[in-house]
DNA sequence: CCAGTTTAGTGACTTAGTCACCAATAATGG
DNA sequence: CCATTATTGGTGACTAAGTCACTAAACTGG
């Protein structure tokens, strides 16, 4: 835009254009606190906080995707969010601000490329940047609302349903979803057993044909018409 | 303290000794609104706020209790928590940080007495005084571990550990608590012939005594056997 | 006292989740 | 290439939870 003075245009790192509501933050604080944050590079199936750790970081995901889930007592565990390039982890942010340990886990699902601030660095940003704090309040207030539909689907299971609105949101391009039953039952807080016997009826319905680690969906409408039919 | 010289020690209204993280926070813009917010009495039964409201006020609760619940669409109703004094509404908070409306309701169960500040000076205060935000932020981040503890009360759902837990947890000085079935059902998000059924086993083992409205505990040791059993 | 409401009890049923298997398929390592 | 192992999926039997329909008892307000 005003590429005549780049003296008024200070220059904020690459990262920050995957974040729709920061990349217009340009107060010196912020500018700052971004140009010396470090960007690191996570393999796949790396453990980023455990059930119980203290917090050290407020973290910006670029690029990959990581799973925060809870273990619960029983060894059932339940896919809490997906965190992807653009996003926050809002539990981290939750610590940060309340203080406390983490209570659940997050794993990365494929290499991926996060930012980090650390604990000390988050604090001093988060009083002197109003454009950083309405950043991290938005992204974070959006998440009690999450949980709240995460609560009414398992309160109200109906895993028929569910598993139908996920197939159908999860389709590639040639319709069909790649995932063994033991991961669409973490996806939806559900055992595998069950995920099975529903896609045996999905299949016997003539709604899905069934192979190795694939769902492949040949009669959608009937599908769509029993997620939608539950929309009231 | 410093009585000789009230200058320095500026005039709060009483009700904020009931949250103590704030009774400490004196910077003039966080006094002014403390002085400014408008108290309110709300009678029993009063819907503070409903499913797809916006929100308009920050709310203290000084004196009372209100449920904050969620409908679901097949009739079923949760309760996600219980607002007493010296309590902040941490669903309004997420409201007022994050935009959009509320996503569940709220109801007194009690005549209650509240202070609300308006949205804008809401967010004019949050701004300027840190003492404030940081409680706002604190109060705020609590709330997401309790969510994830009622996620968990649910997915692994053993409804006879979680009665005998409410009942041991509010029992009377006689060892009684006076409930319907109904509300005992709400309160731990199952239906109310399950806690009807649970309780006459609970009876049948000699650990209580039913009447209408009424559970009597009178042998609490097997009951603190079978809540204790399952924290391993 | 009576009518209507709230509260509680119960049988029959559906759905979800658990447990213990087995079979088919893929992956691995000589 | 084959044997071993791990992963994936299928199933029957069972338990727990939730739903539905109905009844009975207890309370409440004229």
């Amino acid at each position: 835009m005003n590429q005549m003075n780049p003296n008024i245009e200070p220059h904020l790192p690459e990262w920050v254009n995957k974040f729709p509501l920061l990349k217009d933050v340009k107060d010196p604080v912020w500018v700052e606190t971004a140009n010396r944050a470090q960007e690191v590079v996570l393999p796949a199936k790396y453990e980023v906080f455990h059930d119980g750790d203290p917090c050290k970081n407020y973290i910006f995901v670029i690029d990959g995707a990581t799973r925060v889930y809870k273990s619960f007592e029983n060894g059932r565990e339940m896919l809490l969010y997906r965190l992807q390039a653009g996003e926050t982890c809002s539990l981290t942010t939750s610590v940060l601000l309340a203080g406390g340990n983490y209570t659940a886990n997050a794993m990365t699902e494929v290499e991926t490329r996060a930012v980090i601030i650390p604990l000390h660095i988050f604090h001093d940003t988060f009083d002197k940047s109003k454009g950083f704090r309405d950043f991290v309040c938005a992204t974070f207030g959006g998440r009690i609302r999450d949980f709240i539909m995460l609560l009414e689907s398992i309160a109200t299971r109906n895993v028929d349903v569910r598993l139908a609105r996920y197939l159908l949101e999860n389709k590639s391009d040639e319709n069909s979803v790649e995932a063994s039953h033991k991961v669409l039952a973490f996806e939806l807080g559900t055992a595998r057993e069950v995920v099975s016997r529903h896609l045996k009826d999905f299949e016997a319905n003539g709604w899905v044909k069934l192979s190795r680690k694939n769902i492949e969906l040949i009669n959608m409408d009937e599908m769509y018409q029993l997620v939608e039919g539950l929309r009231v």
